[in-house]
DNA sequence: GCGATCAGTT
DNA sequence: CACAACTGATCGC
């Protein structure tokens, strides 16, 4: 949940997502995404009296946002308030002051955040510094990069603040399968399940909330059956999710709740009431998306988990995995950031550890001597401030331009975001910065899902033993060990630095080694410590993924889990992902697994998942409703990634109960490579060593390589 | 009675 | 596990 108390530092005369308390004195209010967290205050009085006694004061969102908000009767009277700004287009805004008369100006951008239909995320552009606020986000590596608008040139902007969307932002949720392999996962249950007949439905078990359209989307245009919901006005001016959705119960795949909808599926009843067709009962499975997520050295595993006879829970996320949101940050690379949202157990403190290394500021403070290097990186601007600390802006700010002293007291505000790093710190924890954070390690715990196979304390009851069978994967990657590091974070953030070199790895790789074994947190650079390997890199291998893409890959595969291994009955598994390929399957499985599906489309279109449905290229709602941009999946497409190879499913007995094999090949891929800085080339490792070499010595490099 | 908050559920 | 919502109890205006 956000804790965002409504402003940022530096423009505390607009708010954001929050629309109570100091927040009614605003100028201009901005909406990122119609989720209730997001929208507390904007139908109290207190705001309605605002907006009465106001002629100029608005509510910014996206075309799509709007379109919600106002099909919702409590929020009808936004209607004459509401300014809905097009994705991607900068405009000028200007705040007045409606008593003083005071104005101020600032250029705001709508990014799409890949959240939910309409979810943006903000950038503020005026004399305060450019300021991001993610607002909630689902990026893919590398998407960041995609976005021409957080350029100016071939540069990333100067980013004073980034208010971030860190929901996600521990080492424990350092991987979570892209969209693109949790669709598939879906999409070939759902297969499998509907074609046996007319009268075997799926419930998606859906929470009431905007963010799964694109789910029905793709699955109405792949099977060709539309996805029954309670109502849909709400997407009455926008066709492209409209066509795929239906009020008729009819239909083979339902989306749509009752008060009691787990009691109706426990009889057997969807919660729109239907039970049978043409006279002959329905077969229903339940899916359940949720959030699966996989520390670094486990990622493998389906994306789909069989928890009961009858249910199964779906990987799905609407925001960032850990690695997505450090590759994000590291790619923005602002001055400051502050965490919109506290991940459950987590401090701040925690939190800033992993975050402040990412940012511009603190490289400084792990290399405090070597300045110079920082230059090797980007050729921002950029100046030195130190304080990292404290002054959050102040002393920077005002360096890099002329920036207002007012705010402070703002700031008091601070609530929110919470700032002072530092200043209460309590940091110390872990002392070496780096090193500190490896604490987290708690590194088993990352996994999940399995358990539930197995024991299934849990959840359902009922059906309990029949899943055993079911569930299953988990294996575990023989050698994780050091590659795995590398793999992961490193890799990614060198991505997407456009593969700047990590001074300070270099430097630091000692130790990090040693810690190496939880690596998970350590900040980036640390993991670029690893790099070491990274230039070996001969384990990289084993983990592939990264190098291209990867995530996908990874995703479904295996997970390990020391546990239970794979023995247990698991019937039914899945794999997927090329690692897989490299452990043998012959996994002492129990039953056979027949192929059943065959191939799936492959192309076909995962991309489409997202982001516009591919028949229809209505730009409008869509980039908003997908969150995503078509560049990125046309991307993929190019990439020839993302394809699904082969889906295996099993039948077990009666068809009632399908235990699914699904196959996947890891390639398929969410992300693509992307050269993030433009023009920058890898740096031969050998070069690079070299450089560092020569670095430590104190001579001069710069013409060598400059990046960008 | 409405709204905000909190705990518990899903 | 988590998210985002809903439900119900409690408290205050």
């Amino acid at each position: 949940m956000s804790r965002f108390a409504g402003r940022t530092r530096e423009y505390p005369a607009v708010s954001i997502d929050r629309f109570d308390r100091d927040n009614l004195r605003a100028r201009a209010f901005f909406l990122s995404h119609c989720h209730k967290d997001h929208m507390k205050g904007l139908r109290a009085t207190a705001l309605k009296r605002r907006l009465e006694g106001s002629l100029k004061v608005k509510l910014y969102c996206s075309p799509v946002t709007k379109e919600l908000l106002l099909t919702n009767w409590k929020y009808k009277f936004w209607e004459n308030h509401i300014v809905a700004l097009e994705v991607e287009t900068p405009t000028q805004i200007s705040l007045i002051d409606e008593t003083s008369g005071e104005k101020e100006d600032v250029v705001v951008t709508l990014l799409p955040a890949g959240h939910c239909p309409g979810s943006v995320m903000f950038l503020f552009e005026g004399e305060n510094g450019t300021v991001l606020y993610t607002g909630d986000f689902r990026l893919a590596k590398g998407e960041a990069a995609r976005m021409e608008l957080l350029h100016s040139g071939t540069r990333v902007k100067d980013i004073q603040s980034v208010y971030l969307d860190t929901t996600f932002c521990d080492p424990k949720f350092y991987h979570i399968p892209s969209r693109e392999e949790c669709l598939n996962g879906i999409l070939e249950l759902v297969r499998s399940w509907t074609s046996l007949s007319r009268t075997h439905v799926v419930w998606l078990n859906c929470k009431a909330a905007y963010g799964y359209e694109y789910l029905f989307i793709n699955l109405s245009e792949e099977l060709g059956i539309k996805v029954h919901m309670n109502k849909l006005d709400m997407f009455r001016n926008m066709p492209e999710i409209l066509c795929h959705v239906t009020t008729d119960q009819h239909t083979q795949i339902h989306a749509c709740r009752h008060p009691r909808d787990e009691d109706c599926f426990r009889g057997n009843r969807l919660p729109c009431g239907m039970t049978c067709f043409n006279g002959t009962p329905l077969h229903i499975i339940s899916i359940k998306p949720s959030t699966m997520w996989f520390g670094e050295r486990k990622k493998k595993t389906s994306v789909i988990v069989r928890t009961g006879e009858r249910t199964y829970r779906a990987c799905f996320s609407f925001h960032s995995s850990y690695s997505e949101i450090k590759d994000f940050l590291s790619y923005i690379c602002p001055v400051n950031v502050y965490p919109n949202v506290l991940p459950v157990g987590v401090t701040e403190d925690k939190v800033m550890e992993i975050l402040k290394p990412l940012c511009r500021s603190n490289r400084r403070i792990m290399e405090p001597r070597y300045k110079p290097l920082g230059t090797l990186k980007r050729a921002h601007k950029r100046e030195l401030s130190d304080t990292d600390e404290d002054d959050l802006f102040d002393s920077e700010l005002i360096s890099i331009r002329p920036k207002i002293a007012k705010q402070q007291g703002g700031e008091g505000r601070p609530s929110s975001t919470g700032l002072s790093e530092n200043s209460e710190g309590n940091v110390n924890e872990s002392t070496g910065s780096c090193k500190g954070t490896t604490t987290y390690t708690s590194l088993k715990v990352d996994f999940v899902d399995c358990e539930e196979s197995n024991d299934d304390d849990d959840d359902e009851d009922d059906e309990e033993e029949s899943e055993k069978n079911t569930v299953q994967f988990v294996s575990r990657e023989p050698d994780a060990t050091s590659t795995a590091t590398f793999n992961g974070v490193t890799s990614d953030q060198q991505e997407s630095n456009a593969n700047i070199p990590c001074w300070d790895e270099f430097f630091t790789v000692n130790k990090l080694e040693e810690s190496s074994e939880n690596e998970d947190n350590i900040p980036s650079s640390a993991d670029a410590g690893g790099s070491q390997s990274l230039f070996s890199d001969s384990d990289g291998l084993s983990d592939s993924t990264h190098i291209s893409s990867q995530n996908s890959s990874q995703s479904t595969h295996i997970s390990e889990q020391g546990s239970q291994g794979w023995d247990s009955q698991m019937d039914t598994v899945l794999i997927t992902s090329q690692e897989r390929s490299a452990l043998d399957l012959s996994r002492g499985g129990s039953r056979a697994v027949a192929p059943v599906l065959q191939e799936s489309p492959k192309d076909t279109q995962l991309d489409s998942s997202w982001g516009k449905p591919p028949g229809q290229n209505r730009p409008c709602a869509h980039d908003g409703a997908c969150g995503l941009k078509s560049k990125g999946c046309e991307k993929a497409a190019e990439d020839g990634t993302a394809h699904v190879q082969d889906v295996l499913v099993e039948i077990s007995d009666d068809s009632r109960t399908p235990d699914l094999e699904l196959r996947r090949d890891s390639q398929s891929s969410s992300d693509f490579e992307i050269p993030l800085t433009p023009d920058a080339e890898a740096p031969h490792p050998d070069k690079l060593h070299l450089l560092y070499k020569k670095l430590a010595a104190g001579e001069n490099i710069i013409s060598e390589k400059k990046v960008s």
